[in-house]
DNA sequence: TCATGATAATCAGGTAAGCTTATTAAATTC
DNA sequence: GAATTTAATAAGCTTACCTGATTATCATGA
């Protein structure tokens, strides 16, 4: 065995770190009952920050494939947390827009979501975690660069 | 609206990061003929690393389910790349070992891995990149700690 | 020593998140 | 106004997980 053998290369650590946050997700949306999927919970925050947004665009933006984004949207009408709206200036085209509903949704995927970042990033002092949040959003736009995806200008505050 | 959204925090960017991989590393598969899946590939890494060892620590090793592992090992063997030895300790258990046709895959694996991180660090300087990696080792073992999974220590070369 | 409970692997079956390909209707372009 | 492109979706597939039940074996305490 001549080679060396790591699985703590960057491509293992990320896949580690989402599937993990993916399960503890999952068990604590069991827990709540919220009703929704990773998934579903993506779009809706991202629906929500787009505001009124065709599929397509909105698609691109997750990083997903129409159909996909098609799928969640089905699940997040039927639950009446998004609604689509024709575009009135282009028939073939929806616009996406969250409901009143979905504000409670919102508040306890968000604060899922703050509670998930304060368990990752225990032990790490904040300017270091800020650090480290820049550099992901560098490797994010990294590697969405060279698959047709628009190139992201990070815009909100970070967190 | 008076929350503020935002898609930019440690769980968005880390959950859009590893698609970006998944989805790399699928197309190169794909291209290259390795005839592996991404879940099959980290098997096969984390079981070159670990020389000859039961199912059941592998397992705990990736973070996977025993069952999550024996499906990827089935693969994996039919494909004549680990076997499957009865561990002469315990006749419940097994000994997983690479064999030697492996070694061509996992090179191939390896540099596949280190092509989508050339990339995923593209103008970021080294010792910045370092930091980074030590940041993400953190986290994981963070997140892995209240899951019943072992705790890490960080063992070989960073990269 | 033997019944009881724990453990290693696997069978059966399920779910979620993606994908591709084809279709339809509408818009755009030449 | 014919040909091309685009927006959404239907249909169907794949991968990576999971849980629960089952079987064989091991360990333990009476």
């Amino acid at each position: 065995m001549a080679r060396k053998i790591d699985t703590d290369t960057f491509g293992f650590l990320a896949t580690d770190i989402s599937r993990l946050i993916r399960a503890d997700l999952d068990r604590r949306i069991g827990e709540t009952g919220i009703g929704l999927t990773a998934g579903e919970g993506r779009t809706l925050i991202h629906a929500a920050r787009a505001g009124s947004v065709r599929q397509n665009v909105l698609a691109e933006r997750m990083g997903v494939e129409a159909m996909t984004l098609s799928s969640f949207l089905d699940r997040l009408e039927a639950r009446g947390l998004v609604t689509r709206r024709p575009d009135p200036a282009d028939r073939r085209a929806n616009l996406i827009e969250i409901t009143e509903a979905a504000d409670a949704v919102i508040g306890d995927i968000q604060s899922m979501s703050a509670s998930i970042r304060h368990r990752a990033a225990r032990g790490i002092d904040p300017a270091e975690w800020e650090r480290f949040l820049s550099v992901l959003k560098t490797v994010r736009n990294n590697l969405a660069e060279q698959r047709g995806e628009p190139q992201r200008r990070s815009p909100g505050s970070a967190s």
